[in-house]
RNA sequence: GUGCCCGUAGCUCAAUGGAUAGAGCAUCAGCCUUCUAAGCUGAGGGUUACUGGUUCGAGUCCAGUCGGGCGCACCA
């Protein structure tokens, strides 16, 4: 709607005299008698006109030009807001677009031609997925799907290191628990890794070995064997829930010398030196962000001669911007919050446009179960498991609660909510409706010999719908596309939850009021259209969070 | 101590600086001889933590206070 409200409203006001540089925003308003929508172009321009908004309002009116039979009436009120009202004909007519796209509608190519990059989940291989991972790998894969539907050509990265000290201590821990397999006495230090975990790996290293690396100091061994199992899990539980990536980044990579023998890493320090960013003592390399008004530099290579993780992480990030990517998108939990700025900060003196780069934060989350939160304890063995939570309350719940708050506020998941299958469950809700379109069109196929896909010459039947509940529903189909793009802008999957529950509470209200099947022929068919245009945005907004569309419950 | 996030109905959460702050759940009252009642309709429920400020207008922005979460390593 934004794409036949915005031309003509931008002409209107041209031709009545009136100059402001705000933007025009288009707004629906929170009470249907305020229109279907709403600008309060004429507020912002009357303080630099220095005139009355409702009076600046009055004189755009009339040069508001709009197509016959499409906005029914204008009005000025309150404070100089322009209220329009659209025509029911003008929306049901809009209806038949969305049953002519069919899975394509709502998408768009605003983004043809541009690279995008979104970054997410990225977890060393030192562990199992916990629940906080799987939010914002849910989050991130939500906002990959978003970019897709404007046609932009994304890549899906995991971000990870398999050298460094966690993966010398996860080593360490599973050698340790191999030798107790043996019947070594040994002591498990508080600082490894304490999960049961890594007594499995460790017991199958041992039913494949048994005691013939009992004496064995390679190390590698050991984390090898544990990389490769624990990566290979991570892997399948990320499948349940059909998160994939199309890339796999090591972090290694920045350290290894590139055709020209010099490392990613090094090229880093040396461009920042360049700049004046580097400076030594205490045996380290720094990154001199007190000259940017840090209270304290950070170390970039330690006087252990290896990279800091910051360092690769600024390494990494070029290689974003060398690959082309126009829009670069990182997700990640609030624990990495300390992290990003100094990236970014380093690439800004290098030259590069950050303003193409978009930090998802996820906060946490904590479970609750009969009321009871249960605290997350990181890596203490009794970490909540992501494979746990989707064993307990399925794949489409654990998406959907994931992304049904906001990304800002610290979720709080209700594990016995998420099983009930009533109404309660919000899941449930929405593909409710969806199975309950499924069952009425089988109906209707019987009854009537509706078939959905050869009676597009008789999608103009739709005009004849005229009830609040019939142009209400057809209304918010309409809000789709631009439901997406306020979705990707903000990057918050959750309008989009928000969206298509109140889409669903529409049709069932639809459902209630409105016979279908007993209606008579013409005004039974355009019920069906209706029904089925709103199964497809359905199906389509399903799509992008990732929750199956049953057919019947 | 300090950086970031949060504080809105009994509970879980919405509200691109806009109009009378909205949903869901829970509570109460209605609706199935009728296409899935896993549904619909209605009612009650608020000093938006607090104090100031910015402006035509503040839950939203700014400053401060209080409370909760997450960080603050030569770990990632």
């Amino acid at each position: 709607m934004l794409e036949f409200f915005l031309p003509v409203i931008q002409k209107a006001l041209y031709s009545a005299g009136v100059t402001t540089d705000k933007p025009i925003r288009l707004e629906q308003p929170s009470d249907k008698k305020f229109g279907d929508f709403s600008t309060n172009i004429a507020l912002l321009a009357a303080k630099e006109c220095r005139r009355n908004p409702r009076e600046l309002a009055q004189e755009i009116i009339p040069h508001l030009a709009f197509p016959p039979d499409t906005v029914a009436r204008i009005d000025v009120a309150g404070a100089g807001f322009i209220n329009f009202y659209l025509t029911p004909l003008f929306i049901m007519h809009s209806v038949e677009q969305v049953l002519q796209d069919g899975d394509k509608y709502g998408k768009d190519s605003i983004g043809k031609g541009q690279k995008a990059i979104v970054e997410y989940v990225s977890a060393n291989p030192t562990g199992p997925l916990t629940i906080g991972r799987g939010r914002g790998g849910v989050l991130g894969d939500c906002i990959a799907n978003l970019f897709e539907t404007q046609g932009y050509e994304v890549t899906r990265e995991y971000y990870f290191n398999d050298a460094g000290r966690q993966m010398q201590i996860l080593g360490e821990s599973v050698q340790l628990r191999y030798l107790e397999c043996c019947g070594k006495e040994t002591e498990f230090p508080t600082t490894h890794y304490q999960g049961e975990y890594i007594r499995e790996i460790a017991e199958k290293i041992y039913s494949l070995h048994g005691t013939t690396v009992e004496k064995s100091n390679d190390l590698n061994l050991f984390k090898k064997i544990a990389e490769e199992i624990i990566f290979t899990s991570i892997r399948k539980t990320l499948e349940r829930l059909s998160i994939h990536h199309d890339s796999f980044f090591n972090e290694h990579t920045l350290y290894t010398p590139d055709t020209q023998g010099v490392a990613a890493n090094q090229r880093v320090i040396d461009k920042l030196r360049k700049k004046e960013f580097i400076t030594e003592y205490d045996g380290a390399v720094w990154f001199l962000t007190t000259k940017l008004g840090q209270e304290k530099d950070k170390v970039l290579i330690k006087s252990s001669g290896e990279p800091s993780y910051r360092l690769p992480d600024i390494a990494y990030h070029i290689t974003k911007f060398e690959r082309g990517y126009d829009i670069i998108v990182n997700v990640f939990g609030a624990d990495h919050i300390d992290e990003y700025p100094d990236v970014l900060e380093a690439l800004k003196i290098l030259g590069y446009d950050t303003d193409r780069i978009k930090i998802a934060i996820n906060q946490f989350v904590t479970t609750t179960v009969d009321g009871q939160t249960l605290k997350m304890s990181t890596r203490k063995g009794n970490a909540d498991l992501l494979d746990d939570l989707i064993d307990d309350v399925g794949a489409d719940a654990t998406r959907l609660f994931f992304i049904m708050r906001g990304k800002d506020s610290h979720l709080n998941f209700d594990i016995e909510l998420a099983k009930k299958q009533s109404k309660e469950n919000p899941v449930f809700y929405l593909q409710y409706a969806h199975a309950r379109i499924c069952s009425l069109l089988r109906m209707a196929q019987q009854e009537t010999g509706f078939n959905p896909s050869d009676s597009a010459a008789d999608y103009q039947l739709l005009r004849l719908l005229n009830s609040p509940e019939e142009v209400q529903l057809g209304f918010a189909l309409l809000d789709y596309p631009d439901m997406i793009k306020t979705s990707l802008r903000m990057l918050e999957p959750q309008k989009m939850v928000e969206y298509l529950h109140s889409l669903a509470e529409l049709f069932h209200r639809f459902y209630q009021e409105c016979p279908i099947l007993k209606a008579e022929p013409d005004i039974c068919k355009a019920r069906l259209f209706l029904s089925l245009a709103t199964r497809q945005v359905l199906r389509n907004g399903f799509r992008i969070l990732g929750v199956s569309a049953p057919e019947s419950m």
